[in-house]
DNA sequence: AAAAAAT
C-alpha cells in the first residue's frame, strides 16, 4: 500500500516537472523494475525518495494520490537481459556484443543495463536513476556506439579514418579518473569496429591531446566540464562536434552541482543546435534534485523516459552494508583508530581464510588531512626505534589520492590501486563517486561528511558487484550533532572494539591495553618523521571544513590545538594569519596562534630521528598567547614526547579541562 | 581555510 503511495508520488513529481503545454502524450514514462517475489527487508525503498525534489513532490501529493501510473509491465516481460540476444534481434553490432561476451566475459546484464538499454536502443532520450557499481557505463555506452556503428557514412569518409570534426558523442564526467575509467570501458567495447575513442580532462598537455585528436581523430569525445569546454571553445584545436548523435552527463546531479553548471552550458552551445541535428541525450544520476530535472527539462526531448533502477523492495547499498561509528575521544585518535581497525581485520583474516585481503578506502574532508594519513602511515614501523622492524601492516599497500597530486599521480594511484590485493588509499572525494575499485573490503570515513550524498557515494566504492563490505565512521563527540542531522536515520551501529579510540591522549602514564599502547605508539613516532608544514596545513585545513559541523568556535579551537599536540606532536598551535583569524571570528579566542608565517624551524615537538638523535631544539618566541586554557598550557620544556610513551609531563589542569568542555 | 574542476 504504502509503496503505491510512492509509485504515486514519483510520477506526480515527473509530471509536475514537465512543461505544461505538453500532452498526456508527452508525459514521460515510468518505468520501474519489480522484483518477482517481495522479500520483507527492514529498510526497503526508504532510499527511493532520497533526493530532496522527489521527497517533497511526493509528500505534496496527498490529494492526487489515486492517479493511476503508468507501468509498462508489458515491457518488463519481454525486455531482453541477455547480451547475446540484443545481437541475435539485431539490435546491437554483432562485434560490440562479442567484445562484451568474448572479450569482457560478461554474458547477462545487470538490472540497469537492461532496463536502460531496452529504452535508449529505441532512440529516446533517458533519465536513468541508477545506484553505482551496477553497469551503467557499459549501459549508456552501449546505445551511443552502436549509433556510431550503425551510420556507415563512417567508413566511406577519409578513406575510413577518423577526423577532428567526426565526434558524434561527447560524455561528461565530474572527476579526471571516471573520465578515464569510462574510455577504458568504452575502448574495450569497441575493440576492432574502427570506432576511435578520445579524452579530455584537465591536468594533462593540452596540446598533446589536441594532437591526438587531430592525428587519430575522434567518434567518442569523453572529458570533464572544463577540458572539452576549452577544447570545443577553442577555433584553432579544430575540434568540432557538428554531427553529434549523443550527449551523455554521467553523475548528472553532481556535475549540477556548483561549479559544473557554468562550464556544461558553455559546452551546449558549442554543440550543434539539436532541432537540426538530432541528438539522444541520456544522464545517470544517484539522485533527482531539482537541478538535474530542469537541466531534464532543458535538453531532453519533451517524451524522454525516465528508467527507475532502484527497485522499490531492493535494499540500497547504504542500508544493508554493515556500518560502524567509532566514537573518537579526540581527532588526535583518528589515525590510531584507522591503523586499529586494519590491523583487527588482518588478524581476523590470518584466522579466517575465507576473509578476502583488507582492502580499504579511507576518506578525509580535505586533501591536506589526506596527506598528513598518507605520510604518518608510510612512515610506520613496528618498533619505532627500529626502522628495520618492518610495517605493522605487513605487505599492504599505501597510496593517497586527492586534487593537489600531479594528474600523474593520480593515474597511477587509482590504477595501482584498482590492481592491489591489500592496501589502502587515504582518499579526498575525488574518488567518492562512480570510481569502480574491485574488491574494497572497507571505507572508513573520517569525520562527518559534507552532506547525506558524499557519505552513501564513498560507501558505495565497497559492496560492489555483489561482493560483501563495511562501512565505518570515526566521529568526535562534538560532531554528533552534525552526524545525526545528516546521516542519523541510516542503520549504523556504535562499534566500541577499537581499544585506541577510546584512550585519553593527554594523559601520561596510564595502563593501557596492549594493542591500545602500541598502536599509539607507533602513530605518534610515525608523526615526528612527517614536516612540520604538512601537520600545519591540515590544521588549518580544518578550520575550513569544521564549522559546519562544530559550532563553537572555542570548542573548534579547543579541538583542533589537541590534535595538534596530542596527535602531530607540536608545541604550539599552527600560526593563522590575523586576517582569517579576524574573518573567522577567531582573533579572541583562547588558543588561536595569530602570526604570520609557519616557524622556520619547523616548530616541530621534538623531531627524534629514528636513530634517536634529537634533530631540532626548542625555540619559543610567541609570548604569553600559548599560556591560555588552548592545549599548549605548558612552556615547552625537557621533553615533548607524546605522553603514552610514559615520558612526557603535561600540565594537569588541561587534562581534566578535557572532561568539562 | 574548506572536494572537484582550465591554464
Amino acid at each position: 500500500m504504502l509503496g503505491a503511495v510512492r509509485r504515486q508520488g514519483l510520477a506526480q513529481a515527473l509530471r509536475a516537472c514537465a512543461p505544461r503545454s505538453i500532452s498526456a502524450r508527452a508525459t514521460p514514462q515510468v518505468l520501474r523494475w519489480q522484483r518477482p517475489s517481495a522479500a520483507a527487508f527492514p529498510f526497503a525503498s526508504r532510499s527511493i525518495y532520497s533526493s530532496p525534489y522527489l521527497r517533497h513532490a511526493a509528500s505534496g501529493s496527498g490529494a492526487a494520490a489515486q492517479a493511476q501510473v503508468e507501468e509498462s509491465l508489458e515491457e518488463t516481460q519481454d525486455r531482453i537481459t541477455e547480451f547475446e540476444d540484443l545481437a541475435a534481434r539485431q539490435l546491437v553490432s554483432p562485434k560490440i556484443i562479442n567484445n562484451i561476451t568474448k572479450g569482457m566475459n560478461i554474458k547477462t546484464m545487470t538490472e540497469v543495463q537492461s532496463l536502460t538499454i531496452n529504452e535508449t536502443l529505441k532512440g529516446d532520450d533517458v533519465l536513468a536513476q541508477a545506484k553505482t557499481g551496477t553497469g551503467k557505463t557499459i549501459a549508456f555506452l552501449i546505445p551511443v556506439m552502436q549509433n556510431i556503428l550503425k551510420d556507415r557514412s563512417l567508413e566511406r569518409r577519409n578513406h575510413g579514418r577518423s577526423t577532428p570534426t567526426d565526434i558524434r558523442a561527447i560524455v561528461i564526467s565530474p572527476t579526471r579518473e571516471l573520465a578515464e575509467q569510462i574510455a577504458v570501458e568504452a575502448r574495450k567495447l569497441v575493440a576492432n569496429t574502427g570506432v576511435v575513442i578520445q579524452t579530455a580532462v584537465g591536468g594533462t598537455q593540452k596540446r598533446e591531446g589536441l594532437r591526438r585528436i587531430q592525428y587519430q581523430g575522434c567518434h567518442v569525445l569523453i572529458g570533464t566540464p572544463g577540458r572539452l569546454n576549452d577544447i570545443l571553445s577553442d577555433p584553432s584545436s579544430g575540434v568540432k562536434a557538428p554531427k553529434l548523435s549523443a550527449f551523455v552527463l554521467d553523475e548528472a546531479d553532481r556535475l549540477l552541482d556548483d561549479g559544473f553548471a557554468p562550464a556544461i552550458e558553455e559546452i551546449q552551445t558549442l554543440l550543434p543546435d539539436p532541432m537540426k541535428v538530432d541528438r539522444q541525450t541520456l544522464m545517470f544520476s544517484a539522485t533527482v534534485p531539482r537541478e538535474v530535472m530542469r537541466m531534464v527539462r532543458r535538453t531532453m526531448k519533451p517524451n524522454f523516459k525516465f528508467v527507475k533502477t532502484v527497485p522499490d523492495d531492493e535494499v540500497p547499498t547504504h542500508m544493508s552494508v554493515p556500518q560502524k561509528a567509532v566514537y573518537i575521544n579526540g581527532l588526535e585518535n583518528g589515525l590510531p583508530a584507522v591503523l586499529e581497525i586494519a590491523k583487527n581485520y588482518m588478524e581476523k583474516q590470518k584466522q579466517d581464510t575465507n576473509l578476502r585481503p583488507f582492502k580499504a578506502i579511507v576518506y578525509f574532508n580535505s586533501t591536506a588531512q589526506v596527506s598528513v594519513a598518507y605520510e604518518s602511515f608510510t612512515e610506520l614501523r613496528n618498533d619505532p626505534n627500529d626502522p628495520r622492524s618492518g610495517h605493522p601492516l605487513g605487505r599492504t599497500r599505501l597510496y593517497e589520492i586527492h586534487s593537489r597530486l600531479t594528474q600523474k599521480r593520480r593515474t597511477q594511484c587509482a590504477d595501482f590501486f584498482r590492481k592491489s590485493t591489500s592496501a589502502i588509499l587515504f582518499s579526498s572525494d575525488v574518488t567518492a563517486r562512480g570510481m569502480d575499485f574491485p574488491d574494497v573490503t572497507h571505507v572508513i570515513q573520517v569525520g562527518v561528511p559534507r552532506d547525506r550524498e558524499t557519505y552513501i557515494h564513498r560507501l558505495g566504492r565497497t559492496a560492489r558487484a555483489n561482493k560483501t563490505g563495511e562501512g565505518w565512521i570515526l566521529l568526535h563527540e562534538g560532531e554528533e550533532s552534525a552526524y545525526r542531522e545528516k546521516i542519523g536515520d541510516l542503520p549504523i551501529k556504535e562499534d566500541t572494539s577499537v581499544s585506541s579510540a577510546g584512550v585519553n591522549m593527554s594523559r601520561e602514564n596510564q595502563q593501557l591495553p596492549e594493542t591500545a599502547a602500541e598502536t599509539l605508539s607507533q602513530i605518534g613516532a610515525a608523526m615526528k618523521l612527517i614536516p612540520y608544514k604538512t601537520k600545519s596545513d591540515s590544521y588549518r585545513a580544518q578550520l575550513g571544513t569544521l564549522p559546519s559541523v562544530i559550532s563553537s568556535r572555542r570548542h573548534m579551537i579547543k579541538i583542533l590545538n589537541d590534535l595538534a599536540r596530542f596527535g602531530y606532536g607540536l608545541r604550539e598551535p599552527p600560526v593563522i594569519s590575523p586576517v582569517l583569524a579576524r574573518k573567522m571570528n577567531l582573533d579572541r579566542v583562547p588558543g588561536v596562534n595569530i602570526g604570520h608565517e609557519d616557524p622556520e624551524d619547523d616548530g616541530d615537538a621534538r623531531a627524534v630521528s629514528r636513530f634517536g638523535r634529537d634533530s631540532r631544539s626548542g625555540r619559543s618566541d610567541f609570548g604569553d598567547r600559548r599560556f591560555g586554557r588552548d592545549g599548549f598550557t605548558r612552556r615547552p620544556s625537557r621533553s615533548d614526547r607524546a605522553p603514552w610513551e610514559g615520558r612526557g609531563r603535561i600540565n594537569n589542569d588541561f587534562a581534566n579541562d578535557r572532561r568539562m568542555r
